[in-house]
DNA sequence: CGATGGATTGACAATATTCAAAGACAGTGG
DNA sequence: CCACTGTCTTTGAATATTGTCAATCCATCG
């Protein structure tokens, strides 16, 4: 059988068996291959598959009346995205490549015959419904209660630590292919201002920023200028699978 | 059979038939009181029950370091609370009451019985929890790319919004029993510009302004005022509902 | 080579925070 | 019934932070 990219994610959490691996198999979809900068749905487009991403970045954002733009999430490597989508029929934001992007779709509408066929899968759906609020709710304290610079360091421990879990294909996990501009539209701040910030920490050989995206030079630092706890991130897959009496991974999340 | 909480909730929904409102109602606790102004959990405790919300508001907040407050997400009576704790072993934030309140315990580890148990009940939740990410997306949406006065407009519509949803007991859907402390820190502001916007709202006679909270007087300025879009609180429950082949209900969300 | 999209800079303006003080109000206990 | 307390609200003035505008730089790409 085929690994299929949605096997590799799940396989990552925990040990599926037989049953479950043809289930995924047999819904995926071809992976689809988009070049960077393209835009891949649309708000009010109807909702009809979620992807998985197998490489590349990806950003879902939306646009606002008077021009400017609020970045929601970026996706990295095995994660999911649009599982939002599933309470609503159609898009409720767009969703655009920030590298050149691989993506598996997988029809929403067939996530209900999981939830019925594999009681595993069905959690692990859940789990990560779960874990990607906490993301929100990171983000959201992010953008209410802190400054410019913790801000900007606190986002790029958190791109950072998820790439680290995801390390699929990723060779440098401290290397993030972001522009300023992405980066100022992600935290609610103007270009410029994410600019300055950014060289503030360059100062202080925090970050270094080259023409295909910022580098973390100095985790520990950082984290000191963000108050960063990755605990949000790390979901108790092993309290999850204990429950519901499966078997964990080998090869644990 | 007694009517509990959460039964209530689903049938909000959906026709349940007599096999979940019995698996609903054997979960279920008794309903415990809280007065207003207590914490009910704290970041760290071990996060074994969600709650439902029978009566009352409660608010979800995080203390940063330097003394000030993020609140993350307010609950008004029909709201599920502490779902997105399912993939945690501890909570992530606090949980505090804003008014009096009636909250119906329900424990987590078995929500995973529930899903293997319902296919609608298991759906159900997930709708409810991809609803809660696009609530959280709206508020960062606020948070990033909304002027002081859109924000409070927006976020002020959306509470009416989720009330007049919700209207089990509740007498006026126009008035909110928040604080300003409160709603600054739901804004991600000061308390002294959250006093100032609301009061340049009141001189234009969108809102008012009593000891017991905030009433909307003009719903329809204040949507000029926020451009507030409703969509993102309508999941759409009927299309989950044909996709799954279970009856609509009677009294449509 | 010019076009393009991002990065950078400085000057200025708008927005929001802080600090400090005072007012309003409900609840408490004498 | 009254003072007392604590919480929430309101206000002004000074300050800090962040955004806007406009120009320039720089690398890449066709």
């Amino acid at each position: 059988m085929t690994d299929s990219c949605i096997i590799r994610h799940f396989e990552h959490y925990a040990e599926l068996g037989q049953d479950d691996r043809e289930l995924l198999d047999s819904l995926e979809k071809t992976p689809k291959d988009f070049s960077k900068g393209q835009l891949i749905w649309q708000q009010g487009m109807e909702s009809d598959h979620f992807y998985t991403v197998r490489s590349g970045w990806a950003c879902s954002f939306r646009n606002m009346e008077d021009g400017s733009r609020q970045v929601q999430d970026l996706y990295v490597p095995g994660d999911i995205v649009g599982l939002r989508e599933f309470a609503f029929r159609r898009r409720v934001s767009n969703l655009l490549t920030v590298t050149n992007t691989t993506l598996c779709p997988f029809p929403k509408n067939r996530l209900t015959d999981v939830f019925s066929t594999s009681r595993l899968l069905c959690n692990l759906f859940f789990l990560i419904a779960a874990r990607d609020q906490a993301i929100l709710v990171e983000r959201l304290i992010n953008l209410g209660r802190r400054t410019a610079r913790e801000k900007v360091a606190h986002f790029l421990l958190e791109m950072a630590h998820r790439l680290d879990k995801a390390c699929m294909d990723v060779h440098d996990c401290n290397h993030l292919p972001l522009t300023q501009v992405l980066l100022a539209d992600a935290l609610g701040m103007s270009t410029v201002h994410a600019n300055r910030t950014l060289n503030e920490l360059k100062q202080e050989s925090l970050t270094a920023l080259g023409p295909d995206g910022i580098t973390l030079l100095d985790r520990d630092g950082l984290k000191d200028v963000a108050g960063f706890d990755p605990e949000y991130l790390d979901a108790d897959v092993e309290g999850l699978l204990k429950n519901i009496g499966a078997p964990a991974s080998s090869q644990p999340a």
